[in-house]
DNA sequence: CCCTGATATGCAAACGATTGCATTGCCATT
DNA sequence: AATGGCAATGCAATCGTTTGCATATCAGGG
């Protein structure tokens, strides 16, 4: 009977069904059982040097034997601290990209490992993308002493606000002229280039661009297609755009049309593996096989890039490396910081989707 | 100046460097503000019917206004409640599938659409499959009132152990007999015999089975897989197991080995998509095309398999009302019921990777 | 004019931990 | 013997809510 005896049973009126529990232990209940006061359990529990030595040791095991477990709204509310952070992902109607996105699962699970390595929880959160300040009850409830944002999208006005409010936050994404909050992301400029410039040197000149630049991180992704281009003296088509968002129906649609038009290109460089795999399917369909006829490069070398039938040539974010860098950021934003912004290098990885072009 | 104006600014001694946020607001300033005192604040934000009206919408639009969040943690200690779903993801060292697996974060998702749905948060947590009960400890020190664990794995034994104690908890994987703790999963059976079959009526004989029976899932998958076989008067030829973890590398290996040993056979049921991209790739490698040469059916639709070049046909595991029925699950369990597990339904979904078998 | 019964509010005690400030022994020093 | 210092422990206030039990106000009936 592990309930502070003399009290009378009196369960809250309000009973939930939950109360079988009631009968959690608390550290009074270690206290009597160890001969000592509340303060002491708590002093030997969180390695105090006041408490001697055996004292000590009689606590911490009585605790583990019990297998007590500290109540840690207690806990966080007297300290006004705790170890929860909260990684959320805003579904946006209109880019269509959501939380099942590979990519972005990924992310998640790269998170909870970075997370779980310093011991922190994760609290994992979809809000919708148009009221993102609701991101900041989160913080403003004490539930989560930060905030990790996946996914700017078209809402940079919205995170601005909230940075102004000082509310702990991070965000993967690009870098903004005039931006209040830490971003971390991967170079996109670079990423747009090299995808284009190995398409270049493989012989393509006519390279589909696929992805919405309306989108900060595409539209970064774009100039670096562009700067590939002029660096061998071409110009970019707008016939060749084809503005999408993070939806493989709308990329198959697109690549369909262009088809159907009757547009020349030779090449597709497409922003998100997800666009690239739509894209290839649409192509076998209208007859145009990947590799052979036309060469793809995708973006975000997500684990079914390597797998995909042509393994699938592709720019690598750091996803990895992702999570480690936003966890650190947001701690030290955390910690009072004015933390930079911080772009993370990518790499081209060569597969098969793209081979010197057939002259 | 929101802080209660009568204390001195003893800021803690231990200051953390957070404090800037010292500044949050608590009921007490909304009382003084409303000029009511904090018990009718408290009362008008929860919508008791003992305030009156006037001063019901004064308050909550002071507190709308200041934009207001009760602290969660005050409020779950006094309350004994609270609304927060641990979802954990054993990571097993032996069957070396984990977070990163697009199965499993696919259900992420569903679960995230699901408790979010039902306005309860969601804490993502990893723990080592080797000592599950440091799960129990999320459930016991309060920071969540129920556990679902994707991923029953080899750790049956650990699981009743867990659920003896009362823990609340809900699994998704399959029933075992004698299992005390409740299950959702999908019909392994059926959809074992269901991929079988399909091979079978294509007019494919010798069917390689790539899965460890080991865990308790794949071995009702394998059952399915003889009893299709028997219906065809077919017995299972032990040759034609490829007995690897959910591991894309062991599959290739695997797979490679069957063909370099010179085992006939001409087609392949893989227990996960994961494991049939894999093994398409190797076949590729083998110079077995897919589908012309060798026929592959797959296990789960995830996203994946529907862009996978050939599109990969495959089980449906219902990962959408899996996320639904997890949850209520694990609520009527929280509630005190004793939750019958439940089997989903499957369904198999024709693309292009089965082919009915050239003579 | 007093009493009764609503109706709205306030007081103060929880909830389960942490921690500044006593307090208690006990030994060494004066 | 009285004092000071140190080590180990306990007391009680505190964190920000909720809620049972007063209390205050007011209308209407006797």
């Amino acid at each position: 009977m592990p309930k502070s005896a003399q009290k009378p049973p009196l369960l809250p009126p309000g009973s939930r069904a939950v109360d079988p529990q009631a009968q959690r232990l608390q550290m009074a209940d270690i206290a009597r059982l160890a001969g000592v006061s509340v303060a002491t359990v708590s002093r030997a529990l969180n390695g105090s040097p006041l408490v001697s030595r055996e004292t000590r040791t009689r606590v911490e095991e009585l605790a583990r034997s019990l297998n007590y477990a500290i109540n840690v709204s207690a806990k966080n509310l007297r300290l006004k601290q705790n170890r929860t952070i909260a990684v959320v992902i805003p579904y946006d109607r209109v880019s269509r990209q959501h939380i099942s996105d590979p990519f972005f699962l990924a992310m998640v699970g790269s998170l909870a490992d970075a997370l779980t390595e310093r011991g922190f929880d994760m609290l994992l959160s979809r809000v919708d993308a148009d009221s993102l300040d609701s991101a900041a009850r989160l913080y403003n409830s004490g539930v989560a002493i930060g905030i990790i944002l996946i996914g700017q999208w078209r809402h940079h006005d919205q995170l601005n606000q909230l940075a102004a409010r000082r509310l702990p936050i991070v965000v993967w994404g690009t870098q903004i002229p005039q931006q209040l909050y830490c971003t971390v992301g991967g170079d996109n400029v670079v990423g747009g280039a090299l995808a284009t410039r190995h398409l270049l040197e493989l012989g393509y000149r006519r390279i589909v661009f696929v992805g919405d630049p309306q989108l900060p991180e595409v539209a970064y992704r774009h100039r670096g297609y562009v700067e590939a281009l002029a660096a061998h003296h071409l110009k970019p088509d707008a016939q060749l755009l084809v503005s999408v968002p993070f939806d493989a129906d709308a990329a198959r649609a697109g690549i369909t049309r262009l088809c159907e038009q009757g547009v020349a290109f030779d090449a597709v460089f497409a922003c998100s593996d997800v666009l690239a795999s739509a894209s290839m399917q649409a192509l076998h369909l209208c007859g145009r096989p990947v590799p052979d006829d036309v060469a793809v490069v995708g973006y975000d070398d997500i684990e079914w890039a390597s797998h995909s039938n042509p393994p699938l040539t592709t720019v690598r974010q750091p996803i990895t490396a992702a999570g480690v860098e936003l966890v650190d950021a947001l701690l030290r934003t955390i910690g009072g910081a004015d933390v930079p912004p911080r772009t993370l290098p990518v790499e081209l990885v060569v597969r098969s989707s793209a081979r010197p072009k057939a002259r």
